[in-house]
DNA sequence: TCTGGGGTCCTAGGACCC
DNA sequence: TCTGGGGTCCTAGGACCC
């Protein structure tokens, strides 16, 4: 863990006091929250039977291994047979998703409640800016005790939080806080607790980025505070770099961010072993995943203009085609029309090698906060009643502000006119 | 060790424009 | 026939995260 027994399940490793002393420091706001082995703790809680046992979710690969499970050596995106080499007491669960979803949202709740800023992460973590709630809500390590307390008391689940004066380092201190932990890293005691980390512990260091530091004798976040830019550049190059410099001086001037919105929607499909697939097995795929990625923009009142094909042949290699269309939609048909093209693009080389995955992924979105979403019922099933819609609009927000309108969603008895996603001009009028 | 499904960010070359 | 500097957009790939 973190070297140096600084975890421990509840008291600080650093004096939380002394942050109190130091006030022309700023003290540490930032909470990085992260629920613990989720899926697994999710099904341990929901069955008894399962807690204080090796659970691994998934089959084929694991999505999620408890804290028993990786006392083995069995961690998530490990292959499912080596998984159950490691670890033959494994009881192996079918994942949940739905339950996931609903536990995420009961946390997501309560993080909502305990800080006016929440910045989602994924499904299980988030950062809190808690900075100048003393008065309302006590200093942020006792925030953190008690959102701990509150998750683990309303929803079941255990939840570790760091605690720093920057994003980089709480998220740091949450990891080493794992398992139901918390951290506090005290403003000034920045460096003497990353300095000793191995350089993987980093965010953003992956093992790619790993393996060319610990090639160039660099091992922990102290061995790259004190390389020379040069030699750093050198290894990793300039963007990652100076990435890297920052990080291991705590400087991470990122503001927890509350209004982030996603930039993509995608959808993917694992073709489970080497048969080969005919064109029209993989068209049923491809509209399958047309199908589930516009209609969750819909869902999201979401637009987007480049339709991405994801493929992973038959040896595992991957690559992705793409095409950007001339203006945003979250509609089915001309998505389709998009990804049948690129997919015929593609199957020389899917003949060739085979094909394990299919994917589709839609990007570059309207930005947030482009366009204002409205819902107008249409109370007649003929062309002029959008006509009529569409005149409230303009009156609405103005009659040069509106260019053009995306219809969202149509109920069961829609007129068959329209169709969700359906882009709409709306030229000026003089 | 034969590999899920959902994302983010960065790079680099080419087309195209002024 | 040879040729600058600056910018944006598109496509493809790679690394990384959970």
């Amino acid at each position: 863990m973190a070297g140096r027994g600084l975890r421990t399940p509840e008291a600080p490793a650093v004096d939380i006091r002394r942050t109190s002393e130091h006030v022309f420091v700023r003290s540490p706001s930032v909470l990085h929250a992260d629920l613990d082995a989720f899926f697994a703790s999710v099904e341990q809680r929901d069955d008894p039977a399962l807690r204080g046992r090796p659970v691994i979710v998934g089959g084929g690969v694991v999505l999620a291994a408890s804290y028993e499970a990786r006392a083995t050596g069995v961690h998530s995106g490990m292959g499912g047979a080596r998984a159950r080499r490691l670890c033959p007491d494994a009881l192996v669960v079918r994942p949940r998703f739905a339950v996931y979803v609903e536990a995420s949202r009961a946390v997501f709740a309560i993080f909502a409640q305990t800080a006016p800023v929440v910045e989602r992460l994924s499904i299980d973590e988030a950062f809190l800016d808690v900075g100048g709630l003393e008065h309302i809500s006590g200093t942020p390590p006792e925030i953190a005790r008690r959102l701990r307390a509150t998750v683990r008391e309303q929803v079941g689940l255990p939840i570790s939080v760091g605690v720093a004066t920057t994003k980089h380092l709480a998220k740091v201190a949450s990891a080493a806080a794992k398992p139901d932990g918390l951290l506090v890293v005290a403003a000034g005691e920045e460096r003497a607790f990353l300095y000793p980390l191995p350089v993987g512990r980093l965010w953003g260091v992956g093992p790619a980025t790993e393996r060319r530091l610990l090639a160039a004798g660099l091992r922990t976040v102290g061995d790259l505070a004190a390389a020379p830019e040069a030699t750093l550049v050198a290894v990793v190059g300039r963007t990652i770099a100076l990435r890297l410099r920052a990080l291991a001086a705590n400087r991470d001037p990122r503001r927890v961010d509350g209004r982030r919105r996603r930039g993509s929607f995608g959808s993917q499909s694992a073709l489970g072993g080497t048969r080969r697939r005919s064109p029209d097995e993989l068209d049923t795929v491809l509209v399958a995943l047309v199908d589930r990625v516009t209609r969750r923009m819909r869902d999201k009142g979401r637009a987007g203009r480049t339709v991405v094909l994801r493929l992973r042949y038959g040896d595992y290699t991957r690559a992705t085609r793409s095409r950007t269309l001339r203006r945003a939609t979250a509609s089915s048909a001309p998505v389709l029309a998009v990804g049948r093209t690129l997919l015929v693009g593609a199957m020389p080389l899917i003949r060739e090698r085979g094909i394990t995955l299919l994917g589709l992924t839609i990007a570059n979105l309207e930005p947030a906060g482009s366009g204002v979403q409205l819902e107008l019922p249409l109370d007649r099933r003929a062309p002029a009643a959008l006509d009529e819609a569409l005149d409230r609009i303009r009156d609405r927000f103005g009659t040069r502000a509106v260019q053009r309108a995306v219809l969202l969603r149509s109920g069961d008895d829609a007129a068959p006119w329209l169709a969700p996603g359906m882009d709409v001009d709306l030229p000026p009028r003089p």
